[in-house]
DNA sequence: GCTCAGATTTGAGCTATGTCAAACAAATGC
DNA sequence: GCATTTGTTTGACATAGCTCAAATCTGAGC
């Protein structure tokens, strides 16, 4: 199925768009599905969407259509409230499904941020329902990933609510290693594809404090740091402190 | 419908269970449904279930088979980490539903127990997907309750993440009057149902703390305090201080 | 290569919140 | 009614993390 889009300011393209011979298909559609039903959910896919580094995917307020699924690129969400404080409620990568807030009011509640260049699968949300009514697969995979997110976010409260900083930045490096892994790179070496600041943000700590805290890794020699290139030589000892409190 | 529940040490009973003529209908249903629609609805609810005040609705690691639409009752919602540390996820009330933590993995993941006395509906999730394939109304409504979990705990993690301890326990102290005006009740008295120890897990603050923080509150004429009885003497005093910041 | 803006690190001191301890109050069981 | 347990408040003190400030580093543009 090739694609046109009508409209060349909305940086779509004209692609062959299918999940059926999408590598990252078994990170956001349903496994087990029939051929029949495969070739269904490839008309999900209207269109793709590049976002460049710094722009936005959505921003609140704007009405919501579709979800994302991302092809590639990382990006963040984040609230803000009327005085400006802004909170960072996660960061998304490839294979990951963004917009699920703005479904209860058809607007969206959040700002979703690209960190860099990145490139998402547009999936109109009536569609979706649409044939999530007819495929059931499709139906308890939609259902699944809004349980995911629910229960993410449970542990990210976990984390602000009841860590301590040293144990907030563990669990955060080793969630992300553990999603890059997933997508087959590196236990050890990554990227930070967003600043300290926004680390921060999403940890619930102020920008000194996270940029301590990683010179604290390095000094134990549990972490490399160049920039933001990471190089994990301890994870175990990142492990011990997300499951262990600190001695009291 | 009448059912009666095959184990009586499930704690279910034998009662007339019809969304239809429930009160509370429209906190847990969709609203604009043909009368056959609502009809068929009815059938979701297979029985209701007592959960006596400090039970479990369901534990984490417990199979997930089922939804649960609160009757009557207020319950918490909290995750553990392995050294025993406690984070209240969210305080459930009348007409809300509980158990979405469960879809992603077939397994709840989450605790949720009874801070009174309390009655829910049992809806096994099965017959929600089976119905919702057919009724549109009850899948888009399903879809919104997930994105309304999501956009709470959005702004829970604001809470944690980014405000102070009396902006925290103000922005939770709106919240639970909004809520339960919503049905009904006062807007300026109120009963909390929960600990004050509970109360700080969810806002991410030690017991003293929040109860220094209602004796300031009690100090500055914003509130009343009678144990868990609460009056809310300056709403706008409470609003100023979730929209402004500390000066500082 | 040089300049400039933005990002990061580090130090010094401060403060909001945590910790510990004790008194008190309310609920529960006998 | 009394004893016991559980929950709450308050005080004194400690500290993790914040604030402010300055130095340093990095990458983009020219």
């Amino acid at each position: 199925m090739t694609i046109r889009s009508s409209d060349p300011h909305m940086n779509t393209q004209a692609i062959k768009v299918a999940c059926s011979n999408c590598n990252l298909r078994e990170l956001c559609m349903p496994v087990d599905l029939s051929p029949a039903d495969l070739q269904r959910i490839d008309t999900l896919v209207g269109s793709r969407r590049k976002v460049k580094r710094g722009e936005s995917l959505y921003q609140l307020g704007a009405e919501f259509k579709s979800l994302f699924a991302i092809r590639s690129g990382v990006f963040k969400t984040s609230v803000t409230i009327e005085d400006g404080r802004e909170q960072v409620t996660g960061f998304q990568m490839a294979g990951e499904i963004m917009g699920l807030d703005g479904i209860v009011s058809d607007r969206h509640t959040c700002d979703a941020v690209a960190l860099e260049n990145a490139e998402v699968c547009v999936m109109p949300f009536n569609e979706i329902e649409m044939l999530s009514r007819e495929v059931s697969a499709l139906q308890h995979h939609v259902h699944k990933i809004m349980s995911r997110e629910i229960v993410r976010e449970h542990s990210v409260m976990m984390m602000l609510g009841s860590m301590r900083a040293e144990e907030r930045l563990a669990a955060f490096l080793l969630n992300l290693t553990q999603r890059l892994h997933a997508r087959g790179f590196s236990r050890s070496e990554l990227v930070l594809r967003m600043t300290r600041e926004e680390i921060g943000s999403y940890l619930g700590l102020k920008i000194e404090t996270v940029s301590r805290t990683f010179s604290k890794f390095v000094d134990e020699g549990i972490l490399e740091v160049k920039q933001k290139n990471l190089r994990i030589l301890k994870p175990d000892a990142l492990q011990q402190l997300v499951n262990a409190p600190a001695c009291h």
